[in-house]
RNA sequence: GGUCCUGUAGCUCAACCGGAUAGAGCAACUGCCUUCUAAGCAGUAGGUUUCAGGUUCGAGCCCUGACAGGAUCACCA
């Protein structure tokens, strides 16, 4: 049983031997204490007042005097308006840290034998991947690990887009202006050549524009009539048709591409189980439309269109196939959700998707589960918000993107001139500083872009970014590296830790006893979090930080039953700041200087 | 226009199931480098939580209505 149950279960008895009132356990919930009061736990009895029909203070006295004597985790209460303040024994915190330094398996749930997969990324082949694509990358990364973490097996997977009229402009392009011009020969990184073309397309396309409006074509018939739009038209048919040539230079721009996606993705830190390519999957999903018809799901107008009528369910009629009897977009998704189901037997399914798609995804998920589907219940949209510049919106055409190889090089840049400027990297070899630039860039760019509620549009300011104080990663970074530095003194010098009240830490590596003594100091904001399940996660990042010292995990509202490892992720963070240092000090019985 | 999301200090963001005096950082101002590492610490100042009602012991959080910003509403993806 833990602290928190223990507790419930006192007061649950209270009511039970004092007020004679049976209540369920469940009903009752305790808080974090503030901490301007003294005590760990509060317990909030306003709603309670009609059952002890006394004042709060008396009620509070007696609930409170009936748990120090009847359990044995607390050991003094006080009572402040309609607050009851719980104090706890200390060896019952010292019980649960023994335990947790003796759990092999820090911070990883047994598996609890449901699969989920995370798809994230999800890029287009035609261009390099920019600002927004971080913060879906981050994301989904975070919330595969934090899944891993808390018991399921997790499939992380990519969808790539490589195929459509986007990708032909490219190819029309380098057929129009390439030179047979290649990565090698150009010393650009594939996805940047590719891009470079992209952006070719769209300057002649927009000139050939404008002459055949000055010819005096409207502008709907000048978009549709350039010659090189016909051209990228003809070419995805050629390709649908299975041409060659064009299959030929498809696959070879391409396996540039993907070459220059994997560096990135190694410089992120990120991976993935499984690739989806949309060349491979946007036939699918028509089998589903039959079925959809057969059950009466969906149904067909007089054209041959089908369509669903989600107007049940507060949404309107979606077109899921068209007259002609060709796919759309979510023609293809639903094919795509059951060839996932069918790949890997999932029980949960996430999608790490910009907002902009909330309509699409709340019509696939309605669809799939009106058909009935195994994993409907478990399909879930993280949706996060745009990326916005301190310039305004990120616009392809006006140039004001931000390309993620340009800023993941310039984060570590930035890093390697401020950690010169003060002379940090004495005594370093020139691997280690490399790495320790790359570990401060990533880490900086990875908690800006991390700390923000994914589902708000957020504001990304470089300038702040790179910033090394305040509430950044490097900052969070620093504090483990004093941490660290304290304990390789205290080492030194021979602390005792049995009399900081820790049996057995000195049995522990360094970095987990980092943790036992972060741990230890934040016991306030640790009971919210459940006494032996969330600290062991806790533990389990912190760890990672500590290994790693730039992986941070994003704080998201995931499935409903994930409150704990939300709580988990806030606490880690809140525990790695510098005053950490100041009371992990006193517990080790180091001196702590006027000053601190 | 319909639907959804957002609105908290000058700026960027927090605030756990509705709880106590709404918290951090940046920017401003005061102190602190013989101690573990000043990428720091201690402190001052900064708020009618967009507005108006409602629900209740209690509302930034829930409800209603305004206002402001954004997204979306294609036989596009």
């Amino acid at each position: 049983m833990t602290i928190e149950e223990k507790i419930l279960s006192g007061i649950q008895k209270a009511f039970q031997e004092i007020f004679a009132h049976e209540i369920n356990q469940d009903d009752l919930s305790l808080q974090p204490t503030r901490k301007e009061f003294e005590g760990t736990y509060t317990f909030v009895l306003f709603s309670y007042l009609k059952i002890t029909k006394l004042a709060p203070e008396a009620s509070g006295a007696k609930i409170g005097d009936f748990l120090k004597t009847n359990t044995d985790v607390v050991s003094d209460y006080n009572v402040v308006k309609g607050f009851l303040n719980l104090i706890i024994r200390e060896e019952a915190w010292i019980d649960l840290f023994t335990a947790l330094s003796q759990n092999k398996n820090l911070g990883q749930l047994p598996q609890n034998g449901q699969k989920v997969m995370v798809e994230y990324s999800s890029p287009n082949t035609n261009k390099p991947l920019h600002l927004g694509h971080l913060r879906n990358n981050f994301l989904g990364y975070s919330v595969a690990e934090i899944l891993k973490a808390n018991g399921y097996e997790v499939i992380k997977s990519n969808l790539v887009n490589d195929r459509g009229i986007h990708i032909c402009k490219s190819m029309v392009a380098y057929r129009h202006f390439g030179n047979m011009e290649t990565p090698e020969s150009s010393g650009l990184k594939g996805d940047h050549l590719v891009g470079k073309y992209y952006v070719l397309f769209d300057k002649a396309y927009k000139s050939q524009i404008l002459e055949l409006i000055e010819k005096g074509q409207s502008e709907e018939g000048a978009k549709k009539n350039a010659p090189l739009m016909r051209k990228a038209q003809e070419m995805l048919q050629l390709w649908e048709a299975n041409d060659p040539e064009v299959i030929a230079l498809w696959e070879t721009m391409n396996y540039w591409v993907y070459a220059g996606f994997e560096k990135t993705y190694k410089q992120m830190g990120v991976d993935f189980d499984k690739y989806y390519q949309e060349s491979q999957t946007y036939l699918l999903g028509k089998d589903i439309v039959e079925e959809g018809l057969e059950k009466g799901v969906f149904f067909k107008k007089e054209n041959g269109s089908v369509w669903v009528d989600l107007s049940d369910e507060g949404l309107d009629e979606k077109l899921v196939l068209r007259g002609d009897g060709t796919s759309v977009y979510i023609t293809q998704d639903m094919g795509t959700c059951d060839l996932k189901y069918r790949d890997y037997k999932i029980d949960k399914s996430v999608y790490v998707v910009g907002n902009e798609q909330d309509y699409h995804f709340d019509v696939l998920f309605k669809i799939m589960r009106k058909l009935g589907r195994p994993y409907g219940d478990g399909l879930y949209h993280l949706s996060y918000g745009m990326v916005d510049l301190p310039s305004g919106k990120m616009k392809s055409r006006e140039g004001t993107v931000v390309d993620a190889d340009d800023l993941l090089q310039e984060m570590v840049d930035t890093a390697e001139n401020h950690t010169k400027e003060l002379g940090k990297i004495e005594g370093f070899t020139a691997e280690q500083a490399t790495e320790l630039y790359e570990i401060l860039g990533m880490g900086a760019l990875k908690y800006f872009l991390l700390k923000v509620d994914p589902k708000k549009r957020m504001l990304f300011n470089p300038q702040e970014s790179i910033e090394f104080q305040g509430n950044t990663g490097p900052f969070i970074q620093y504090s483990h590296a004093r941490i660290a530095s304290i304990l390789r003194k205290a080492d030194q010098i021979g602390v005792d830790y049995s009399t900081a009240g820790f049996k057995g830490i000195d049995k522990l590596e360094p970095s987990e006893r980092d943790l036992i003594v972060i741990l230890y100091d934040f016991e306030k904001k640790l009971k919210m979090a459940g006494d032996d399940y969330s600290p062991a996660l806790i533990a389990q990042y912190l760890f990672d930080l500590s290994k790693e010292y730039n992986r941070f995990y994003a704080e998201v509202p995931i499935f409903h039953e994930s409150r704990e490892e939300v709580q988990a992720f806030r606490v880690a963070l809140s525990a790695l700041t510098a005053k950490t240092i100041k009371t992990g000090m006193k517990l080790l019985g180091i001196k702590v200087p006027e000053r601190m």
